[in-house]
DNA sequence: CGAGAATTTGAGTTTTGTCAATGATCGTGG
DNA sequence: CCACGATCATTGACAAAACTCAAATTCTCG
């Protein structure tokens, strides 16, 4: 992902709302700035998580939702039997671990994806406060039904798009997560692997290998490893939507 | 879906969370008798709707939330172009419209697939009321944690799946949720056509219509028209997690 | 620098989709 | 109550998309 610059400056430091550079999308977004001081006051700072180290694991009891600082992180979802169902990527202010509240325990791990920061929040204390602020209320709604919402968007992929469609909107859509924030919509680098990709679009790793080697060779993006260009942003669009479906009028 | 009895009871005369026979499924669940009272005067009462009649439309102005209380419901969601992608199956004491909350209009349309009468919970007194009520707070929060975490289970569906384990598993699903609402699980009606069962699962209708029929002559169920008898689950469950897998050992 | 992991590419197979035709069911109106 | 049209469901034949297996190449990190 891209720059993690001022990775030696305070953490601690780093970790209030009040200075964040990400709380104009993360929860507290529309608290104002005495209530972001109560906010803050609940948020518990964690150490870094290195690359493959989990947030939690599934089955773990479930106490915090968690706001991603910096970095990235994949959830993945074992079902007994050996091959696990990766089921989201996270960036910065994303909220990771709501699926846990109904049962009291995570029904997926969380793992780090490259060297991450997140902010614990207790989930009964944001329950209590939640309670006196209607605008952390509101937000906590909008935040799962936003999650609720693009869910309804991947099953719409998983079972009605084609293999490059996948990719074209996998693309597009992550290109967009950067633009809010910050980063440059057409540069950037993944934190996952292409089997990662492959489990998370549904698609056999090959699959997605041959299909960015495609893409690139008629040049709607440059790959390099792990380094994306998007080159041709409305071809991408095209691709993503339509399938080449020959211009068949009717 | 099974027996519609007393339809003709006064519908205002049932539609009281004190006496409805769902409210320990439903969202006062976990609510005092004296709480309840105050719930249920914010609940609207609606006119049934008949089979194909919208319960609302995609793109309109999200105002409430709606707790089913009979019949069943789909949800689809239209891409602009023509195909559409049935997103979810709505029962008895289940919460339709969630995914509306966060951008304040209804992405998808709801429509009932027969007979059906709602309770119309309008959100913004839901919302006031959850201020009061941390029991009736801490069950939406779960109840859009259980839809996030169903989300996930139907994303594993479509990504790793064969069209076999998609069927079998969606027949276990669909009798445990009967079951639950006290239902028989082996003998039920499907309310949805085998189009929508395939919309919902990523399948071609033949492909549904033809591991139908092989199941059946498996004598895993019987199927007659939309009536289906599950046979042997236990095989049935075999069927959704392993598909044939060949005992091969390691 | 080197070993193991990750990625790419090729060849052949399998699953599921598409097209087409027939049969069953439902609902409506005579 | 039955007939008829329309929708829905089933079945067959073939095609296409994506998977699996296999092997070569590149990358990563100690």
């Amino acid at each position: 992902m891209p720059q993690q610059a001022s990775q030696r400056r305070s953490l601690l430091q780093e970790a209030r709302c009040q200075t964040c550079s990400l709380s104009s999308l993360c929860l507290p977004l529309a608290l104002e700035l005495e209530d972001m001081g109560q906010f803050d006051a609940i948020i518990r700072r964690r150490a870094p998580l290195k690359k493959g180290e989990p947030l939690f694991r599934q089955g773990d009891l479930f106490t915090s939702v968690y706001a991603v600082r910096s970095g990235s992180l994949k959830q993945t979802t074992s079902e007994g039997n050996g091959n696990d169902q990766l089921t989201n990527f996270y960036l910065p202010s994303e909220l990771v671990g709501l699926d846990g509240i109904d049962e009291s325990y995570y029904p997926g791990s969380v793992i780090a994806l490259e060297t991450t920061t997140v902010c614990e929040i207790p989930f009964d204390r944001l329950d209590t406060l939640s309670e006196e602020l209607p605008e952390l209320r509101g937000q906590l709604y909008r935040s799962m039904s936003k999650e609720l919402k693009d869910d309804r968007r991947m099953m719409r992929l998983l079972s009605r798009k084609t293999a490059d469609q996948r990719l074209a909107s996998f693309l597009i859509t992550l290109s967009d997560r950067f633009r809010r924030r910050g980063y440059s919509p057409f540069s950037f680098r993944l934190s996952m692997s292409r089997a990662d990709l492959g489990n998370y679009l549904g698609l056999a790793v090959e699959t997605v290998s041959r299909i960015l080697s495609r893409f690139q060779q008629q040049e709607v993006v440059a790959v390099s490893g792990r380094e994306i260009n998007i080159l041709d942003m409305p071809r991408l669009i095209t691709l993503a939507e339509e399938e080449e479906q020959a211009v068949t009028p009717r």
